[in-house]
DNA sequence: GTCTATAGAAAGATAGAC
DNA sequence: GTCTATCTTTCTATAGAC
């Protein structure tokens, strides 16, 4: 490709992980171009030389947040497969997530959200949720019935992350992520017996 | 109480119906108190005759939206309960209840565009998950380690439900209802050896 | 209680200087 | 490419007649 300089590369990422960060933290419409500018040490005059739109923004963020997230770190390690599932397990459905703390995958925190947005961005959002489908393939394909396990997975990750940052009861937020740990887990350890 | 003309309380439940449609459709940004009230068939002057502000709608909606959906169903019906939490699951994953074609559920259309909203609202939000767990818990009163399984399956149900609303793959949404369907009827049949 | 009209604020997108 | 300034639209909330 034909590319810009290395220095609006650079800008554009900056830009891209405030929006990442922005963007999880509040949803697409709490949060303003300028917002995402000036967390990026820009002002918002200059976010067109980078973007076409704010959809486009938030599609682009959609996609770039898989590449410092928890799932990126589970795509890299290699071996020791149902160990490192277990660690994904864990590491999501953690607080420190639902918080915050590490970095948001946006299929959890963005996930209504994304629903009544056009094309572009649920496709955006498609990939990232095949991904992680393909990331869970790899890693249990020793699993019996592994297609319908996977999928329940994903749900019960998902949806446990999801819900945890609506309600508004830290106990209930606790059980709920360690019940979702407990038997996500589960899901996986009894594929010995076929259903 | 001493309470309002009960034409006053008539248009009052028009104004929830229409919002708890609409809302759940588009999320709180993308749905005006014109769109609103243009639904319940008034002009959106008349609106603070009866709420204080959008997000009182926007909790009100949350509460209300139980009344009609499939919860209140299987809020009814007693006796049977393996079965009718079994008809539940399979009402709540289904693809018509994912494309509203069936009254929405909040705690799915709305997870994560409540989670940036105030207090009251995920106020409402925590209230009508716990009446949720609290409909499981009776009707499934001899499983055995309960508590946790019952809280994974509501990650698994709405957790299900809100991924396939985002998603823009038909097929890969049709196998993840029906992934979640048997996951998580699997999660209540195997309560009867303890982990 | 409902209507029409409008105030007031916010934000997406563009223009033009540097 | 980035800046400041502004155009333009949209929407919440209010005012005041009926």
């Amino acid at each position: 490709m034909p590319w810009p300089t290395e220095q609006k590369q650079m800008t554009r990422e900056r830009i891209l992980g405030s929006a990442v960060k922005l963007f999880s933290a509040r949803g697409f419409d709490n949060v303003t171009i300028n917002n995402v500018m000036r967390d990026a040490q820009l002002t918002h005059g200059a976010f067109y030389a980078h973007f076409k739109s704010k959809h486009e923004l938030y599609a682009g963020a959609i996609t770039a947040a898989t590449k410092n997230s928890i799932l990126a770190k589970a795509q890299e390690e290699e071996g020791c497969e149902n160990l490192n599932v277990t660690n994904l397990i864990a590491a999501y459905l953690d607080i420190d997530h639902v918080q915050q703390k590490t970095p948001p995958c946006p299929l959890a925190f963005l996930a209504t959200d994304v629903a009544n947005r056009e094309e572009e961005v649920r496709l955006a959002y498609t990939k990232v949720y095949k991904d992680l489908i393909t990331i869970l393939n790899k890693q249990l394909n020793h699993l019996p019935s592994r297609k319908g396990r996977i999928l329940a997975l994903s749900a019960l990750m998902i949806g446990g992350v999801a819900i945890s940052r609506a309600l508004y009861d830290e106990q209930v937020v606790m059980d709920l992520l360690g019940a979702c740990r407990k038997y996500g887990e589960e899901l996986l350890d009894e594929g010995d017996v076929e259903a």
